[in-house]
DNA sequence: CATTAAATAGACAGATTTGTCTATTTAATG
DNA sequence: CATTAAATAGACAAATCTGTCTATTTAATG
C-alpha cells in the first residue's frame, strides 16, 4: 500500500509539495492532500497541527532540497566566474521542469506571507540564504570590479529574482538567460 | 447611501482592488466584497458574470491606474537619465504606501495565473507594457553604452521586478533603492 | 404620471473548507 | 504472545464558498 516504502509523513510532504506548488496553497484543500497521499485525515493532523504548520514544513523542506541541488550544480563547475553563471543555468533547468511556476517561496509569500508570522519568517530565511550564497560566490569570483562586491551580489540576486518571476509570467526561459548574459558582461 | 456619489460598479472595483491586494484573491470572498462595498449580491453578478471576471477587471483597472501614475511621476523629471531613476523612486513610494505588498500582477499570477487563460493574458499585458515603457526610456536616455539598449532595459526591468518582490519579502524599501544605485552606475 | 431599468435584501442550493472524533485495524517491540 | 503505538476509514460539525433566484424598492426617463 505504501509507495516506495515511504513513511506517512514523507508521503504527506511529497504530496503537499507537489500540490501547493502546482495549484497554490489556498487552492489546495486538506482533503485533496490526504486523498492523493493515500493516508487518513487523522494521520495528517497527528503530524501537523494545522494546515499552516504543513505550509511551514513545506517551505522548509522545499528550501533544503532546492539549496542542496543548487550547491551541487555549482560545485560541478570549477571556474569561479562560471559558478555564478551556473546559478542561472540551474534555475533555467528547474523552471523548465516545473513548467515556469516561479519561485515557490515568493508564491507562498504572495499567498500566505501576511497571514502568519511563522510563514513570513521562514520565507525570509530562504531569501537571506540565497543572498548569502550569491555573495560568497561573488567574493570568490575575482570579477572585474566594475561594481563593488555588494553591488554585484545585489545585481545578481535581484536580476535572478526578477527573471524567475518574469519567466513565470511569460512561461518561457528567455529572461533567465538574458539575465545570465548581462551578468556575464559585468563580471 | 452611496459613497462620494460613486456608481455601483466603481464601488465594487474599489473594494475588490483593496481586498484582493491586501488579502489575496483566493482569501477574499464575494460576500466580503459586497458587504464592504455596501451593495447587493445581485448587483455584483449583474456587472460581473463570475468572480474570475471581477479578477480580470481588477487587473485591468489596477494596471491603468498604476501606469498613469508612473507616467506622471516620470514626466515630472526632465533629465532623461533621471527619468530612469525616477521609476525606482516611484515604486519605493508606492510600496511604502501599500505596506510592501509587492506587485499586484505578480500576486495575481501566483494565485490565479494558471487557473484561467484570460487572467494570464491580462497579466502578461501589464508586464509587456512595463518592459516597453522602460525600453523607451532607455532609448532616450543617452546612457554610456556599457550595455546595449536591450541589455540595459532588461537589467532595469529585471532588477526592478526582483527588488519589488524582495522588498515584499523583507517588508523594507532597501532593495529597491539598492537597485536604483546600481542602475545609476550603469547609465 | 407612467414606464423601464437598476439596485436592494436576503433566502437558498450545493459544494467545499478545516478540524474533531470514534472505532477499528495494522505494525512494531519487549 | 502481549502490549503499545500508529495508521486507518469515515462520520460529523460549523463555517464558508460561489452563484441563483424571488420579490421589492428606488431612480431615471419619456
Amino acid at each position: 500500500m505504501k509507495q516506495r516504502g515511504q513513511v506517512v509523513v514523507d508521503r504527506i510532504l511529497d504530496t503537499a509539495e507537489r500540490l501547493f506548488y502546482a495549484q497554490g496553497y489556498s487552492n489546495t484543500g486538506i482533503n485533496q492532500v490526504i486523498e492523493e497521499a493515500d493516508i487518513a485525515k487523522a494521520s495528517l493532523y497527528k503530524h501537523f497541527e494545522t494546515k499552516t504548520d504543513l505550509l511551514v514544513a513545506y517551505i522548509q523542506r522545499t528550501h533544503e532540497r532546492w539549496f542542496n541541488r543548487l550547491e551541487t550544480a555549482v560545485n560541478e563547475v570549477s571556474d569561479p566566474k562560471d559558478k555564478l553563471l551556473a546559478v542561472f543555468d540551474y534555475h533555467t533547468e528547474r523552471q523548465e521542469i516545473r513548467q515556469f511556476g516561479g519561485c515557490p517561496f515568493i508564491k507562498a509569500n504572495d499567498e500566505a506571507g501576511s497571514s502568519d508570522p511563522r510563514v513570513l519568517a521562514e520565507i525570509q530565511r530562504t531569501k537571506q540564504h540565497s543572498k548569502d550564497f550569491i555573495k560568497t560566490l561573488v567574493a570568490n569570483s575575482g570579477h572585474k570590479k566594475l561594481l563593488t562586491d555588494q553591488e554585484l551580489a545585489d545585481t545578481i540576486f535581484l536580476a535572478l529574482e526578477g527573471a524567475i518571476t518574469t519567466a513565470s509570467v511569460f512561461k518561457r526561459p528567455t529572461e533567465i538567460q538574458s539575465a545570465k548574459k548581462i551578468i556575464q558582461k559585468l563580471i
